[in-house]
DNA sequence: GTTGACCTTCACGCCGGTGTCAACTTCTAC
DNA sequence: GTAGAAGTTGACACCGGCGTGAAGGTCAAC
């Protein structure tokens, strides 16, 4: 497909799509004419992008990562041993993300219960 | 006291201690000679401000937001009815939120998991 | 009178993402 | 087979928002 279809089925924006690809996070082969030329794999992918760009992962380390993680539909594959370390310190950055945003959550329903409903 | 040791005692550095009054966050004394005084309350204040940052609210929402919240010990005090609305929005994106990165990490566990120990 | 903490001001950095534009390709309809 | 609409391309610049850097000066404690 290519990438107006791509954007529809992800929600992305072309801009975008073009943006990751810049970044290294996709690699669409080219029709005859230079069209993007996208598969169904990379709906995939840029859902998980997606996911990880929502956890704070830059470009660059999401670049890095993609490469482990061969969508065969369910799941993921080979694994890059080396980069294990810094998954596990993005994992360990993200429950602490999640926690001060239970924390801020917590903060915000106290303001609202404690409002006088209207005046 | 000082911004310095209000740095050291909240973990944020004194640029953005400015920088936080310079978008109306905090609003310090001033001595004679110019020094920004702090009290203990704004230690409070600081970290409110960052645990809501972390949690992804902007300086200007965190300006509304502060004077709604009293910090008299334990917690909050008159409230802003007005406000109400805005913050139950800012609380849906902050559960939102929370559920994309629990998505994310499971994604990460999963890679770990996944990787052959060593090679 | 030197040293360290603090002051203001202006500019810059980062980074994911967007605006825009002319030129090209593909599709649709006749 | 041709016109026009729709889709795509690369390039360059720009944005928003949370900061940070550095210059050049003032204040206070020893």
């Amino acid at each position: 497909m290519r990438i107006g279809e791509l954007a529809r089925r992800t929600g992305v924006s072309e801009r975008s799509l073009r943006y990751y690809e810049e970044q290294g996070l996709l690699a669409p082969t080219r029709s005859a004419s230079g069209y993007r030329q996208f598969t169904d794999e990379h709906v995939t992918t840029v859902r998980g992008i997606r996911s990880l760009l929502a956890a704070g992962l830059s470009t660059a380390i999401i670049g890095e990562l993609l490469p482990c993680m061969v969508d065969t539909g369910a799941g993921l594959a080979p694994g890059c041993p080396e980069l294990v370390p810094e998954l596990e310190r993005e994992r360990d950055r993200i429950t602490a993300a999640i926690d001060e945003l239970v924390t801020a959550r917590a903060l915000l329903e106290q303001v609202i219960a404690n409002t006088p409903a209207a005046v």
